[in-house]
DNA sequence: CGCCATTTTGAGTAACTTCAAACTATGTGG
DNA sequence: CCACATAGTTTGAAGTTACTCAAAATGGCG
């Protein structure tokens, strides 16, 4: 259940046994299923217990009272919705699900007994909240120094390798149920110049897109012209000093 | 030393007497000045310390091979610099000051002892860090789906209200020591067109701007005009369940 | 097969950028 | 206290990028 959670953790540090297990039994503890574009929980709303996506695509979004929308993350599976939520009172941002999904609903009371028991899965959730808050800013910054190109090739290539880092990707593919007109707000872009901005990179042989499947023949080629540097997702196993030493 | 980041801390919860002595202990250790557009710390570097910006203001940003920068966020007094930056091993991006500034160096194992010490300060440093990642999205936001106009309005309506929380504003006016260039930086925007939407928001009487100083003769039509809504900043006195009874 | 969502196309337009130069503060040394 | 240097702001004109609107094509699915 928590596999995809568990597996990104471990770019972190390794967990013990027991680590996986407590992760296991808090994600197991209550299930959702959603369909495609079900609001999880909305802007002012007040979280009652914190989201763990298992399955499916998700995202938090923010809309201006004249419908203009922007997406600020994509939530992928093994990702936590609201870790932050259990400090702040309301919801600023709503969350949804991009393709029909499962969410495991974690009590908070679970989470804070984790960390008591854990220093070492504490530093593993908080490495995640920080790898989040770097992810937000590189979002700053193509939203605001790239062009369509280099916007739209980046978040192609930081979903692949988010897909990777959880064993979702198959070879160069991976899946992509984001429509052209999301992939418009989460880039600040419109539909219209998205669907151009992909046959441009189809046309340079630098992506497949084949109904909900997206393809990258050459990484690295994309990761150029997208300006893309890996070092904000810190995958460099900053933990190592708190690895388990258990098989 | 540390009345700025005691007042946002209190915008959370009423800290105790203890809890203010602490920070101001903490604060005191080992302060650096700092001129204008120093680097206090560089991508790629490892932190040792936590800065709190004393006085003036500083920024994080990054930048692309070719020179294009962003701006991700402006520290105002008050702020941390690099919380995070103790569980991951290498900063992500860069931080610097806009205007000469003071900053304390708050070794790591200070501010862990403080943690430990203070339930209080503790959840009051995590709403800290919430909210940053809260305006972190909410500048996505800016940065996508906003004009120029809204863009350069909602910044100055957020620096003002961050300014006033911690008490430096005077009246309607504050300090703005950013250059227009860096308006642009932090906006997406290019500088002649920071120039150009300035001079509309002046023609609309809606901002004054003189020498560094920036006056909002009518805030909430500011706001207005920028689609403002400051329910990001989580000002709402969420941890009142802590507030200590202490005079 | 037919419906609805999504993608694609075209044409015209608006917003913002670039470049280059002029102007205006601000601060420094003589 | 003035003269000069420099950083920052402002202006104009031309160019680009991305947007809007509207319609046509495609694709998935019951």
């Amino acid at each position: 259940m928590a596999t995809y959670l568990i597996r990104k953790l471990e770019h972190f540090t390794r967990l013990s046994g027991d680590d996986k297990q407590a992760l296991e039994r808090a994600a197991s503890l209550r299930m959702r299923r959603l369909g495609s574009r079900e609001d999880i929980i909305r802007e002012g709303e007040t979280p009652k217990r914190i989201n763990l996506m298992l399955d499916g695509w998700g995202c938090r979004y923010k809309t201006l009272e004249d419908g203009r929308r922007q997406i600020a993350a994509f939530l992928l599976p093994g990702d936590l919705c609201d870790v932050p939520m259990f400090i702040l009172s309301q919801m600023d941002h709503s969350i949804s699900s991009l393709s029909p999904a499962t969410v495991a609903e974690i009590p908070k009371e679970v989470i804070l007994d984790i960390i008591d028991a854990s220093p070492r899965l504490s530093r593993a959730l908080w490495w995640n909240a920080l790898v989040e808050e770097a992810t937000q800013r590189e979002w700053t910054m193509n939203l605001g120094r790239r062009d369509a190109l280099e916007r739209v090739a980046h978040l192609l290539c930081e979903v692949f390798i988010r897909l990777r880092c959880v064993g979702l990707t198959d070879g160069d593919s991976c899946e992509l149920p984001a429509t052209q007109a999301e992939l418009g707000d989460a880039t600040g872009l419109s539909t219209v110049h998205v669907n151009r901005t992909l046959q441009d990179l189809r046309a340079r042989g630098l992506v497949v897109l084949k109904g909900k499947t997206l393809t990258i023949p050459d990484l690295a080629a994309l990761q150029d012209i997208a300006l893309f540097n890996a070092n904000y997702l810190h995958l460099d196993h900053a933990g190592h000093e708190l690895d388990a030493n258990d098989p």
